[in-house]
RNA sequence: GACCCUUUCGUCUAACGGUUAGGACACGACCCUUUCACGGUUGUAAUACGGGUUCGAUUCCCGUAGGGGUCGCCA
């Protein structure tokens, strides 16, 4: 069996953003072409020029290349079928129209626009998705082709690219599937033989509507800006629609493409949801090294305006360590800096409700402070030493003074590992806080 | 409205026609723990409905209902 190369390609306009549902029509498109030893080819959509910017063209590129979804031809790359930008190939698609015409396809309206003359039939689409799917085109009226302006509309310039460029499989959203039988019949028309069809279904918003710019995690962009990691976000938009078909969820790059077949794909539309996205993020955040992770939380706390506490301060490095295992997403060291850093940060309001049920809170307080003033080598270990000599001085368990120490050390009821922070945070500083906050709740309490 | 696709826990999904219908996110409980977490165990929770076919249906067929898509001189 001799079956031709694989070649796919991803077909973006550039009118907006790069959506995450177009970004997963991308990675399946790179999965098959890997899995298959293909090509994946990039084409820029952007005939209709009032409406292309170049903020949306590189939207695409940029996302599609921090996804590492990388593609063997297209812009910034060529290739043998270059240019990939469809305002750029008016020739070909001059040719093409000629060809049309001359086989008596076309006829021209009052007004210039050029339609095509519909065969009238009911295609049957084998499609490698949806099965066999019926297409009724004998009621439906003649595509227009060419504008009167000139310019050609997207169903035949997407034909004859597809046609130049060899495509062999046509991997896209199942809300193309009735251009596609438009597109079938322009194949026909012109001697070529249709690619190979796979209609996806869609990714919608979690209440079922489509998902928009305005919703959240509907732009690429949301997730670059917000530091997720790219492997975490091709991990999740794999399982939209795709399936190992046992229990793994995690899954690498690598042990997905064996597993890329058709009937492993699923057949009804996905309802993102966000917080699992973030769970896939928080997974690979916490098997990240500690200088990717530095690497990534400094690159995001440098784009921060303003800048958040601590950012420029020469103790960072040694903090994220003990914010790592602790965040679903970089954005949430906008929580743990300030208690890191910011010694007059106010204690919250859940974390003085939750110490004011505290019983004996003075002589307790007292009694912690009086043990932690005697440590001299201000280690984590030896922390924990005077912590349960505290405690057993007071005769409770050493758990109990933890929770008041967080507080009044960082003025949170939730945060990092606390001795080790206190170790980081040094003994002068410490005990400053520690001080500073025993006398304005003694205070307060009479 | 017409046509097409689709329907398993709230969500993502698994289950050669025979399973106590499994896993994951989220949520609750318990355990672990020297705090906060992680982790472990566990609980609540699903085959849309009605007909067939079959010894037997989540699985195959038909219908109904719900959801989505499409009906451009946008792509």
């Amino acid at each position: 069996m001799s079956a031709s190369p694989v070649r796919v390609r991803f077909a973006p306009s550039p009118t907006g953003y790069l959506h995450v549902g177009g970004a997963r029509t991308a990675l399946f498109n790179w999965l098959y072409a890997r899995a298959h030893g293909g090509t994946f080819v990039l084409r820029i959509e952007d005939t209709d020029a009032a409406r292309n910017t170049a903020a949306a063209q590189a939207a695409i590129t940029d996302g599609l290349n921090w996804l590492g979804l990388d593609w063997d031809e297209g812009p910034e790359k060529g290739g043998p079928h270059a240019p990939y930008y469809q305002s750029q190939r008016g020739d070909i698609y001059d040719a093409y129209f000629q060809k049309l015409a001359d086989a008596g396809h076309t006829y021209t309206e009052d007004n210039g626009a050029v339609r095509f003359r519909s065969p009238r039939e009911i295609i049957i689409l084998p499609d490698k998705i949806g099965g066999d799917i019926k297409i009724d085109r004998t009621e439906e009226p003649d595509m227009t082709i060419r504008r009167p302006d000139g310019s050609y509309i997207f169903h035949f310039v997407n034909v004859v690219d597809d046609i130049e460029m060899q495509i062999t499989h046509v991997i896209r959203g199942e809300d193309h599937i009735y251009n596609t039988g438009k597109h079938i019949e322009l194949f026909r028309a012109l001697g070529a033989e249709p690619p190979v069809y796979a209609h996806i279904p869609l990714i919608l918003n979690g209440d079922g509507s489509k998902m928009s710019k305005r919703d959240q995690g509907a732009a690429v962009g949301y997730y670059q800006e917000n530091a997720f990691l790219p492997a975490a976000v091709v991990n999740y938009l794999c399982l939209l629609g795709w399936s190992p078909k046992d229990d793994r969820e995690i899954l690498a790059i690598d042990e997905i493409l064996p597993l890329f077949r058709w009937e492993n794909m699923g057949h009804s539309n996905a309802k993102f949801d966000m917080e699992k996205c973030r769970w896939f993020n928080a997974q690979y955040l916490a098997q990240l090294d500690a200088p990717s992770f530095d690497h990534l939380a400094i690159a995001w706390l440098l784009r921060q305006e303003p800048l958040l506490p601590g950012t420029d301060d020469p103790r960072l490095v040694g903090a994220l360590p003990l914010i790592q295992p602790k965040i679903k997403s970089i954005t949430e060291l906008a929580e743990h800096l300030p208690m890191l850093f910011d010694s007059a940060a106010p204690i919250a309001d859940e974390a003085r409700t939750k110490l004011a049920a505290q019983p004996d809170l003075a002589l307790r307080l007292n009694t912690l402070l009086t043990h932690l003033e005697a440590v001299t080598d201000w280690t984590a270990v030896n922390l924990q030493t005077a912590v349960a000599n505290a405690a057993s001085a007071l005769a409770i368990k050493p758990g109990t003074l933890l929770f008041p120490l967080r507080v009044l050390t960082t003025g949170q009821a939730h945060g990092v590992d606390l001795l080790p922070a206190l170790e980081w945070l040094g003994r002068k500083a410490a005990l400053a806080r520690l001080n500073a906050r025993v006398v304005s709740l003694t205070n307060a309490a009479n």
